[in-house]
DNA sequence: AGCACGCCGACT
DNA sequence: GTCGGCGTGCTC
């Protein structure tokens, strides 16, 4: 039967679940489908949500193949999207459906937008006029609301509220739930730019005229209008390309609502915003606008990357340098990086945007591969702060204390001036170290071999790996000595203490992330700090992005030798970054600001050029070091980690791992080791790093290895390209 | 991811 | 004797 009407359409189907591939179904005749198409189809005794991936023929001899159940509607997912969803599946060596699984992030808004029933007041008014009608009209009078709002805010029942309506006083109107967002105006006058700036949105302007794919740096100092020259190119494209759409991503949340604000005041409209905790409701609508190609200015975190975008032509990654774009747990990925490729699969313009460029993105450019565009700031502003090193070999602080004389002394001064100091320690808590005098243990989380760090705040020692957290306790649990167990080690809690106790009128405020906990607490501390309400803040990462501290003249820099060695090899380039931010936002030219680095080794290469004030010597000695060692952008990274939960059977699977490790040129495989964090959660950890040359596919070679071992069930295997932390 | 199948412990 | 624990494997 089937030979008389010759090969049958069979669609190949992606379910957003860790399926190998896509898997193929018979299409019922009568029933037309197309890439993208959403659709209902058997699995397992199921009926699964996924997505036509490919039609083809069916292959005779084949299987029977069970039949497509039923298409579900909603917006089809377009090619650049699906394209996207396979190169970074291949990339990022994850199964493709569980890539789909990030884009399909609100499956709700397949349907269109529910609608509800409100009511505004109308023209006419009642013959009648009682005191119940009269609250109603009143409560009528200021926007349009759903029957039981109105009665609740009128105070009367809704027989009073239907009543009206069916005199003609209400008027009912259907409203869309989630109603699309407001186009933006690419035709209202931007500030004005100044011939620098000028030049730079020219040459955005030529790329967007040339469209397709573009990669562009803007290489410049904080006020230099970077902003505002990536306006430029988004007005020049939506000028061009009304339906076009741009994606802006941002490293942070707390710090959305100044560019939001910003964008409002250029386009006369608010981008759509997401991020991975916005509510259901508002994910839902984002969501339906992006894939039905409504939406054209999308601001979001990393994980905006994998909306379903129908025409996205730019993609904007502001301070793209920030750390945070790099997400390391679950789907492990950088989202500058899967943005640039983004670009390249959609065609679209890709514009990265940052006062301290990675150092990625600066060989790029230099390379020819990105546009390089640089905005100076303005002349006699300087990029970096006045920066001196303090040998603390020359001036040890006190035993138990953190800091040094010359610098308390440098404190003094501020302080004396009303002016701000900002203490810069990436540790959190009191002491990353608590042991017992008496016997020398240590106190370590229950099930990782991780030290406890201990917050005075809260009085618990804290497992920053796994969370866990204890009360601290008053004897110690090995030896019993009483009141033995003393925090070792220094912590911003610690910096805190001991700051109050030198300068005990000042306002001394810890910044980090235990500190402050969600945007509103963030916001409310560097409002505190713009206003000048607090003398001394002692803060982490966090403190140094992007705020606006006018007052702030010095920064200390308590321990500059933990950003230059250590496990993370961006450190260097992170205090860097931390003290071009401090200076970019303090010491305007009547102010000018300072920055003391206390470190035991002054004559280090990458601190001396700090003290030089020359960027392109401290980059040059980062670049060198990197080089030298093979490491990013110079060579390729990428970690295996294991996990199981025993480690026998962990150990003698990493073992047959390692054994099928395929012999490449220009790779080199360490491992397998104990992960630094050898136990989260009840599960050990194993951990290879694979070190390639800049020209070897990583992700293929990953790929290669994996399809080669056979992998126990209890034992997870993760692949992280690029990997950041090093723990 | 879900769901079934399967092989060992304490229960009506 | 069975109910059910979750370790293992499969889904076109």
């Amino acid at each position: 039967m089937n030979d008389l009407f010759g090969p049958r359409p069979c669609a190949s189907i992606l379910f957003p679940l860790p399926l190998p591939e896509a898997f193929d179904y018979a299409v019922p005749e009568g029933m037309a489908l197309q890439p993208g198409d959403h659709v209902l189809a058997p699995l397992g005794g199921r009926h699964v949500h996924g997505v036509v991936w490919a039609l083809k023929e069916e292959a005779d001899g084949e299987r029977k193949l069970k039949p497509v159940e039923e298409v579900i509607g909603g917006p089809r997912l377009a090619e650049g999207t699906r394209r996207f969803v396979d190169w970074s599946a291949g990339y990022l060596v994850e199964p493709p459906g569980v890539i789909l699984r990030q884009v399909l992030r609100s499956s709700s808004a397949l349907k269109p937008s529910p609608v509800e029933t409100v009511y505004r007041l109308g023209q006419t008014r009642p013959d009648r006029l009682t005191p119940a009608r009269e609250a109603v009209i009143a409560a009528a009078g200021r926007k349009p609301m759903s029957a039981a709002d109105l009665a609740r805010a009128a105070g009367v029942s809704g027989s009073v509220v239907k009543g009206l309506a069916d005199l003609g006083v209400l008027v009912v109107e259907e409203r869309e739930v989630d109603p699309p967002f407001e186009a933006p105006d690419p035709y209202r006058e931007g500030v004005e730019l100044n011939e620098i700036q000028r030049q730079a949105a020219a040459i955005l302007r030529r790329l967007v005229a040339a469209g397709g794919f573009q990669a562009a740096l803007i290489d410049g100092v904080t006020g230099s209008g970077k902003t505002e020259v990536y306006f430029e190119a988004v007005a020049e494209l939506l000028r061009r390309e009304p339906q076009a759409q741009i994606l802006v991503l941002l490293p942070e949340i707390a710090l959305t609502q100044s560019v939001m604000d910003r964008f409002e005041a250029r386009f006369g409209a608010r981008p759509a915003l997401w991020h991975s905790d916005i509510g259901q409701k508002e994910r839902r609508r984002v969501w339906r606008e992006v894939a039905t190609g409504r939406a054209r200015i999308v601001a979001g975190a990393r994980s905006a990357l994998f909306l379903p975008f129908t025409g996205l032509r730019a993609i904007i990654v502001d301070e793209e340098h920030d750390p945070t774009f790099k997400q390391d747990e679950g789907l492990t990925y950088h989202a500058r990086d899967l943005a640039v490729a983004r670009g390249k699969l959609e065609g679209a313009l890709v514009v990265l945007a940052s006062a301290t460029p990675s150092l990625e993105s600066l060989v790029n450019a230099e390379a020819g591969r990105y546009v390089h565009i640089r905005l100076p700031g303005r002349a006699g502003l300087a990029e970096l702060p006045e920066i001196a090193t303090l040998d603390l070999r020359e001036f040890p602080p006190e035993r138990g204390n953190w800091l040094s004389e010359p610098l308390v002394r440098e404190m003094a001064e501020v302080f004396a001036r009303g002016e701000q100091t900002l203490l810069y320690l990436n540790r959190r808590g009191f002491a990353p170290l608590v042991l017992c005098r008496a016997c020398g243990h240590k106190m370590k989380s229950p099930d990782t071999e991780r030290w406890l760090v201990e917050h005075r705040y809260t009085g618990r020692l804290v497992c920053h790996t796994t969370g866990f957290s204890m009360p601290k306790p008053r004897a110690c649990p090995e030896c019993g000595a009483e009141d033995s167990l003393t925090g070792v080690g220094p912590g911003v809690e610690r910096v805190a203490e001991e700051a109050r106790t030198r300068f005990p009128d000042a306002v001394v405020e810890v910044f980090s992330s235990d500190t402050a906990q969600g945007p509103d607490a963030v916001r409310d501390l560097v409002q505190r700090m713009e206003r000048g309400e607090i003398d001394i803040l002692v803060g982490t990462q966090i403190a140094a992005k992007g705020h606006n501290f006018p007052r702030l003249t010095l920064v200390g820099v308590v321990d500059a030798d933990l950003g230059l060695a250590g496990g993370d090899l961006r450190a260097g380039e992170r205090t860097y970054q931390m003290l071009v931010q401090a200076a970019g936002r303090a010491g305007r030219a009547d102010r000018p600001g300072k920055a003391i680095l206390q470190t035991h080794q002054p004559e280090h290469e990458a601190l001396q050029a700090l003290v030089a004030g020359d960027r392109a010597a401290f980059l040059d000695a980062e670049r060198m070091m990197r080089e030298h060692l093979r490491l990013p952008p110079y060579g390729r990274l990428a970690a295996l980690v294991l996990s199981g939960p025993d480690p026998e059977r962990l150990e003698e699977t990493a073992r047959g791992i390692a054994a099928a490790a395929p012999l490449a040129e220009g790779v080199e495989v360490f491992g397998p080791a104990d992960a630094p964090l050898a136990v989260i959660r009840g599960r050990w950890r194993k951990r290879f790093l694979v070190q390639a040359d800049r020209k070897v596919d990583v992700s293929a070679y990953m790929r290669a290895w994996m399809a080669r071992v056979k992998i126990p069930a209890a034992i997870r295997a993760s692949v992280d390209i690029e990997p950041y932390s090093f723990l």
